[in-house]
RNA sequence: GCCCGGGUAGCUCAGGGGUAGAGCAGUGGACUGAAAAUCCUCGUGUCGGUGGUUCGAUUCCGCCCCCGGGCA
């Protein structure tokens, strides 16, 4: 792809930050900047790191890899587990090496991690996990302080569960734990920060687009691959149109359903995407997709 | 041609003489370790058309149009 005129005089010495909802061409844009100026291509999306799902969650291809030099793409097993922390612990070491990095990929939470810091708080131990899996929401409400709780949406219990879990397994309040978070591994004034902003319409067209491409690029055989260990506990699985695979191959849904509800929760995704990047990336480098054509 | 159902929000449908809701879709938003996750907000649309009854019709009646199904 042509590197966008924008882009063709940026500083060669600081990292790039490539985000834009799924499907707008980040990849292709990481390539073509790293084929063009040098540098290695850094996976930030929280999917992509696992192996397994190679096509469905649209990683960069063999070919494309060995081009450029990639790094944090599958190199997590796929009944693993994985979090922003060990995300940016992984990232440290690319930070400052010998390529520049281009961190691209659609996880907002990541790329808000690396820029404006993550709190340093321990890994949640299986057995509190398990404790806080099995409470009600009033029973973890209850054990959060009031600060932490004026702080949270209470009525979503992913982010209260979260709350009481780093309270009974550190014996310190969430909120005390971000009022010392240390300063970002990559501060905003320290990178080129580029958000792909596409239109609408164009991008529901191409996440289309993609899905029949990765159907006519056998992520069918990829679904029967993943059959016999397919686990939908596993955060792997959640990758979008990996329900769907597996229900139709096990005769629950025809091939049709599952492509629709693939491509309608691809869209739902990119709504979501656009939210945070409109919303939380508003210092960042826009690039309005699709190019105005010449002339 | 006749008989029965239906025609209400983008879709599927509920409702019913005082100008209308639900789910889904869509919108806007939140989000510091499960984030491709999780959660919150937002519902005026010639109630198919047209005449009539009525203080008032989307609701009742007539006719017409369209979509199912049945009978010929």
């Amino acid at each position: 792809m042509d590197l966008p005129a924008a882009l063709r005089a940026l500083p060669r010495d600081r990292p790039v930050l490539i985000a834009g909802p799924t499907a707008s061409g980040k990849s292709a844009l990481a390539l073509a900047l790293a084929e063009a100026q040098g540098g290695v291509v850094v996976n930030a999306d929280a999917l992509q790191v696992f192996d397994g799902w190679r096509i469905l969650t649209a990683r960069p291809s063999l070919l494309d890899e060995a081009r450029v030099p990639h790094a944090l793409y599958g190199h997590i097993a796929p009944d693993a587990a994985y979090s922003v922390g060990e995300w940016v612990a992984d990232l440290r070491p690319l930070v400052g090496g010998r390529h520049r990095p281009i961190i691209t990929g659609g996880t907002g939470l990541y790329l808000s991690a690396l820029t404006a810091g993550l709190a340093t708080i321990p890994p949640i131990p299986p057995k509190v996990r398990a404790a806080a899996d099995s409470l009600p929401l009033a029973g973890l409400l209850a054990g959060i302080d009031a600060r932490t709780r004026s702080g949270i949406d209470i009525r979503n219990r992913a982010r209260v569960q979260r709350a009481w879990e780093v309270a009974t397994a550190t014996g310190r309040s969430l909120a005390e734990w971000q009022d010392a978070t240390p300063p970002p591994l990559l501060p905003l004034a320290d990178v080129t920060a580029i958000v792909l902003a596409p239109e609408t319409g164009w991008l529901d067209s191409r996440i289309t687009a993609r899905f029949d491409a990765m159907l006519a690029g056998g992520v069918l055989d990829e679904a029967r691959a993943v059959l016999p260990r397919w686990d939908p506990s596993h955060l792997s699985a959640r990758a979008i149109g990996a329900t769907e695979l597996i229900a139709h191959l096990r005769g629950r849904l025809t091939l049709s359903e599952a492509r629709d509800a693939t491509i309608l929760a691809t869209r739902q995704y990119a709504k979501r995407q656009r939210t945070w990047f409109r919303n939380r990336f508003r210092d960042w480098h826009r690039i309005a997709l699709p190019p105005e054509s010449p002339g």
